[in-house]
DNA sequence: CTTGACACAGAACAAGCGTTCGAGTATCAT
DNA sequence: ATGATACTCGAACGCTTGTTCTGTGTCAAG
């Protein structure tokens, strides 16, 4: 009945973590140990102390002993009212983006940004947002500047106006554009007007690798 | 002694309140009611209960009766790692910005924007930030756009390149520009290379508002 | 088969912690 | 004075909760 011996994190283990995480959210303050055990069909606190003292051991867990629901988690950290979104990568004229599958992990990434909820438009509170950042200036037609991060929400459908992250194969490059649909295929516009309009025909493949629901830009370049 | 009769919140209430705050921020999970006693000098644990109740009653808490720690703040809520910035208004032309006073306290504000302690640069942390909202296309040369999100930081010493937020007498308007200081004064330049900078003589007073650093956009604009 | 690490249950203990109650003090309006 | 209100203290009570100990069944190595 067992699903481990002793080799890393089992089935359970990611079960207590998850409920934890989750109780979090919810509650605002961590849960108990029976609490856990209630959770996740564990009968015994001293079985859900058992495995909480292994996920310790592996550096997932913090404990404060003797102190009621004295735990947090360590390497993840959205446990507040925000979403930790994985940059992929850079988007970048003749370069290929990297789009996330499907399996992809966010919480193995390198690179994040945390997000708050309260900022993200509306509904978008979906787990499978992605993050890119602007290297060059070629997006600068879009408001875009060298070093923006893109938050981008793959895209089921596009709406008229919306800004896309698509790929461009007679240029073989990824932009930003926007997105406009006509009666013969699609109109990708570009911000500024003294750059004309991409048309593209329905036969044509088109990539839309995501939309833009956020921009954000640090300004703490030029240090002198 | 008593510094209040039944009238609103009281000192002792603020410590109470900036001690959980504190102490949640720290342990990542609430503190317990004699934990509060203790730095709060109250000797008795019934009456850091006294107080709890009345800060229920005025909505600025929430309590799990019977939970150990089953407390949470409620109408500020930067518990997890990110600032509350409030938004001091709207920057436009020919309208004249509400500057932050010293003591101003941002949970009063209507409004506000949560920013992951992670985004900003490095040691902005401090507390005395503020928010605008751009309103109009007039500072598209800065690379701005209507409805942006800009985060200021009062400023104190500005450095060559950085974006600030500046008054301009000439024009009556405050708008977003790159700082430069030249030998005879200040150049105030645009980002667009399309517009000519503005030179302010050093004999003139030069109103500086704010450095920015951060920008947020949203782009959740039309619907259809 | 024996041994031992591993996963788990159950119970009992002790400390942590919220709650309640009786009582005392100070300020203020009546 | 008198009573009402606000605030404080200390202690006791009992539920909550972390800890610990004993015991059981499984499975793989020796």
């Amino acid at each position: 009945m067992m699903v481990r011996k002793s080799k890393g994190i089992g089935e359970r283990h990611q079960k207590i973590l998850d409920f934890i995480a989750s109780y979090q959210r919810e509650h605002k303050h961590p849960p108990s140990i029976r609490e856990i055990g209630e959770y996740c069909d564990i009968s015994s606190t001293s079985v859900v102390n058992y495995y909480l003292d292994q996920l310790e051991k592996e550096g997932l867990l913090e404990r404060d002993r003797k102190i009621s629901r004295g735990m947090r988690l360590v390497n993840n950290s959205p446990l507040g009212d925000m979403l930790r979104v994985p940059v992929m990568g850079v988007i970048q004229a003749g370069e290929p983006i990297p789009i996330p599958p499907s399996d992809f992990n966010p919480f193995t990434a390198e690179d994040t940004v945390d997000i708050a909820t309260s900022l993200m438009p509306t509904k978008e509170k979906g787990k499978d947002l992605f993050a890119l950042q602007v290297q060059g200036d070629s997006m600068i037609d879009a408001m875009i500047n060298d070093g923006d991060i893109v938050i981008l929400k793959p895209a089921q459908e596009v709406r008229n106006g919306e800004m896309v992250a698509v790929w461009l194969d007679e240029r073989n490059e990824t932009t930003l554009k926007y997105f406009y649909k006509e009666k013969d295929g699609f109109r990708l516009q570009p911000a500024n007007p003294a750059y004309k309009p991409i048309m593209i025909k329905k036969t044509e493949p088109l990539q839309i690798k995501g939309k833009v629901v956020m921009v954000i830009r640090k300004m703490e370049r030029m240090v002198a």
